[in-house]
DNA sequence: CGGAATCCTGCCTGATACTG
DNA sequence: CAGTATCAGGCAGGATTCCG
């Protein structure tokens, strides 16, 4: 059963990923870019680097877990650098990679689409409500 | 002060909404639609209406529980149209609106992202990760 | 200022059983 | 087939406190 197992192991290797596939990678990775925190911070860096203070200021109602745990999570998969400063307090800036820049264009997209449909939605959610009730 | 308030109220009707902000109905959507199953599903309706028993299929991994859930919210934001056909066995399909199919675009997008970064993504990874230890 | 550590509360998942 | 209902368990996420 080697080489046949072996060659089915070889076209999987090759297969393209699947994020409709449990098990595979790109599903881990579209779940941890499909999340609220990373859209707002994608978005926040469209003007330049920011500092983690500004940050928080910026995403309105973020714990400083969260948004440390999410950049932490978005360093890690180089989208963004950190860059730590030793000034006297010490200064944090978080700046987007050309990887993270190329995500967030689909994400400035996302974000635009939630606020200018927004009307839409509602209506569509007084309607549905109203149906049920 | 009538003129003035009516000017104001209009220019508020106007406004635009902004995810950044905390109590922003926005923000609420944004965090609805930044989901992976939200993001597959719409991805999963790309070549038309599907069934439920089709779409879990589909959506490897997913309960039943967040599915219908999911669903749910998408039929009451108006992302998509549930519709039943009383067969022997009843016949449930899902299918994409026309402002479903709007966001659908984006999400394919997204999808498609994390599918052609993953391995630039894991590259980083690994060289974070050995970083740290 | 920019976090790390802690506790604590939900929600999500998973399994199972039941309806129409 | 397409759900609803329920209970277990785990972990994501919020609030608080403390440190370099």
């Amino acid at each position: 059963m080697a080489t046949k197992t072996a060659a089915r192991k070889r076209a999987r290797a090759k297969a393209e990923y699947d994020a409709f596939l449990a098990g595979c990678p790109s599903r881990q990775l579209l779940a941890r870019i499909s999340d609220k925190w990373v859209a707002l911070i994608l978005a926040a860096l469209t003007d330049g680097p920011l500092r983690y203070s500004a940050l928080s200021r910026r995403l309105a109602g973020v714990s400083q877990k969260m948004l440390t745990q999410t950049l932490r999570s978005l360093e890690r998969d180089g989208l963004l650098t950190r860059t730590v400063t030793p000034t006297v307090p010490v200064t944090v800036t978080y700046e987007l990679t050309g990887l993270g820049r190329s995500l967030q264009d689909l994400m400035l997209g996302v974000k635009a689409w939630a606020e200018a449909h927004m009307d839409e939605v509602l209506a569509h959610r007084n309607e549905y409500d109203a149906g049920v009730a």
